[in-house]
DNA sequence: TTTCATGTAACTTTAAATAGTGCGTGAAAG
DNA sequence: CTTTCACGCACTATTTAAAGTTACATGAAA
């Protein structure tokens, strides 16, 4: 299945929002992720809906945080994106009239929904700040390393 | 994304084989299954090398269970049909240059490793006879209903 | 009033699962 | 020994959802 990288990328703009400070265009931020503004645009979208970031057009528009890193989970932005499906694994058929089918689908229902109950809480439990902290670090570590020649984009 | 049900699909098989007690052929296990004899091949190829089922050529032959169902766990036969990936959702980019999506990687992953530790610890405590006592206790359920009147396919 | 930037709808491309076709192989029936 | 049955496998086609792209409208600042 091709998986989804919507919730990986909307958390890397957002960092990138916030060590920017000033707003940035979908442009800018595009160029950072590699992708294209109407992209940014979309997956922001969600984002502005739920109140977590703003959006101003025009000169010296772009995307602003609205809220404080501390105060949005990564289940906040996993939300605000629409939710979408955890799992690469399925039903093959949702309310089956065989029993057979049945049987395996309240069997695998029942693991595939702790599962997911379990990355909800983990998310739950992780803020932007916390992000950013760990980002921060890795920048301190990499300055002071021997090896440390790579840029950081955007 | 499109979701992979093969091992909800190859677990409704096996139970489908251990009801009928003599061989199935691919064709009457895709026509319990609605789907092309094939595919059941498919399928079912990795149980075989893996030793869970037999299949015999020519007249009289099909497919068969090689092994007690207690002694099959879901575990097993994720495993047989090649551990495809379990979780819908993945990082943009893997061994990243950015130390931002580094940072949010390594958060990701951590909850994502996680989750699919804990499914696989599930699928692991569920054996095929488990299930099979499931669909037999849904059959006695049905029967003694006063609205029972589908019938079980295959 | 021109330029910049978002908002959105529609369309195209791409990746992965699933479906299907054709032909080869081997075993049993006649 | 030849026909029929059934799996084995390589290859192609279809389908679905994400991602990318184009086009144009809207609204704000220079």
């Amino acid at each position: 299945m091709k998986r989804d990288s919507r919730l990986s990328g909307v958390l890397h703009v957002l960092l990138h929002m916030a060590e920017q400070g000033a707003p940035m265009t979908s442009d800018q931020l595009a160029k950072a992720m590699q992708t294209h503004p109407v992209v940014i645009r979309r997956i922001l979208g969600g984002l502005r809906d739920a109140g977590f970031v703003h959006s101003e057009k025009g000169h010296g528009g772009g995307w602003t945080i609205a809220k404080s890193l501390a105060d949005i989970t990564m289940r906040d932005v996993y939300d605000a994106i629409g939710r979408p499906s955890l799992m690469a694994m399925g039903n093959r058929t949702e309310a089956p009239g065989c029993l057979v089918e049945q049987a395996v689908n309240a069997a695998l229902d029942t693991s595939f929904l702790e599962a997911e109950a379990l990355l909800l809480a983990r998310f739950g439990e992780v803020t932007l700040a916390q992000l950013a902290a760990d980002f921060h670090a890795r920048m301190a570590a990499r300055s002071t390393s021997p090896t440390a020649q790579e840029h950081i984009h955007g």
